[in-house]
DNA sequence: GTATCTGCAAAACATTTGCAATTCT
DNA sequence: AGAATTGCAAATGTTTTGCAGATAC
């Protein structure tokens, strides 16, 4: 993903946000790797570049992105949050076997759910698990 | 829900699962109480019946039950697992004033995402957020 | 009598909090 | 200077692990 440090630092003005050096590099990094990296994950790229980063601050951006509505926060991996640039509606895939998340679109009407008239909806969470397309392939060809 | 301890126990048996004091305590918490319990949840309501109980039996019980596929893991709410006996295909709607989780039928054919094509689904997690009917009722009359 | 199951205590992690130092305007 | 941000260190809360004792077949 193309991105300038101009457009991350206006988009961050005008959704509220202050554009810190620390809040800049950690946008950046979330939309240059689509990965939906976890905190750690974060940490450890960037403190590679800033010597006095800390997980407090991805903590405190996270929150603060997730906030101003400009990151979401995934749940498909239980034991720690992944997050995601990427806040339009999608669903997610994570294989099994190798652990990668996938983004999977979601067409208009595709999730169309009658059992939830009446409430309001603010957030959705789609998630699956299972076997993505390559470990199939994988698989297959070491039973056959 | 009504369920006897026998019938639970034929269950347990015919999912491979020996069925212990503690075991069938916990499926018959789980089927009576469809309230998506935590862990905590769980320990603190038959702690009161079995004084020697612990957490540990209720993390090792839980495990099993999903590996045995008699309980599935909800991640609605990313501070703690939430656990339901329900393992067919539905949806959750949490609440983020009541905190409530109401479970939410999905028929067939109301999630129907192409770009999952090629990917073998094999566990699907759907969930949403916002604002129940009766928490939306509330808000309107004190607005209004 | 051997396997399994249970549960205590400690460890391991992810996340949060308090607060002092730093940075920005 | 004043306000916001950062980051260290400690605390918290959930989950995991090691292991000894209890239980079941």
């Amino acid at each position: 993903m193309e991105i300038k440090q101009n457009e991350i630092i206006e988009f961050m003005r005008s959704n509220g946000i202050k554009p810190s050096y620390q809040r800049i590099k950690i946008y950046e990094y979330l939309v240059k790797n689509r990965n939906h990296p976890t905190t750690e994950i974060i940490y450890h790229n960037l403190i590679k570049k800033i010597p006095t980063f800390s997980r407090t601050t991805v903590y405190n951006t996270m929150e603060l992105f997730i906030k101003r509505g400009i990151v979401s926060m995934i749940s498909i991996d239980e034991k720690e949050a992944r997050f995601d640039a990427d806040t339009s509606v999608h669903a997610h895939f994570m294989c099994t076997i190798c652990k990668n998340i996938y983004d999977i679109p979601v067409k208009s009407g595709e999730v169309n759910i009658s059992g939830l008239k009446g409430f309001k909806v603010s957030e959705n969470h789609i998630n699956f698990k299972g076997i993505c397309k390559s470990c199939s392939k994988h698989n297959k060809s070491e039973i056959n």
